[in-house]
DNA sequence: TGGGTGACCATAG
DNA sequence: ACTATGGCCACCC
């Protein structure tokens, strides 16, 4: 059992809490999963995500500035936008309207 | 041992 | 809006 797969197992339990029509993204999820794992490490168990048995909602996942950096990585670039609309989210030009509304912190929300 | 890369982040100019 | 740096950590040459 390489190390790195129990790290993607927790990255995905805190994406999957992530509740409908909200968002966070790669920093808060690091750092609630503690500040030894970089957010790039998070970025990096995304790459995995897509076939999960447990759907992972990883279009609820975006990088700080609220763009959808990761829709390269969908089944279509178009896939992570539609989703996240669908969802009652905003989006223009891969960019998360009031993106501080529907931020969600695992830090905060999880009551740590 | 070392360089390049990455669904990142912060700061500076 | 843009680039450049440095930090971050694991992976793959």
């Amino acid at each position: 059992m390489k190390q790195h797969e129990d790290f993607f197992q927790l990255v995905y339990q805190v994406v999957r809490l992530i509740p409908k029509g909200r968002v966070t993204n790669y920093g808060a999820i690091a750092k609630y999963l503690g500040s030894a794992r970089s957010s790039r490490m998070v970025g990096w168990a995304m790459n995995a995500a897509h076939n999960q048995k447990p759907k992972v909602p990883a279009h609820r996942v975006v990088n700080r500035n609220g763009e959808l950096t990761g829709k390269h990585h969908f089944e279509t670039p178009f896939l992570m936008q539609e989703l996240l609309e669908k969802e009652g989210i905003k989006i223009v030009k891969d960019k998360i309207q009031n993106f501080d509304k529907h931020f969600w912190s695992p830090t905060k929300e999880l009551e740590l």
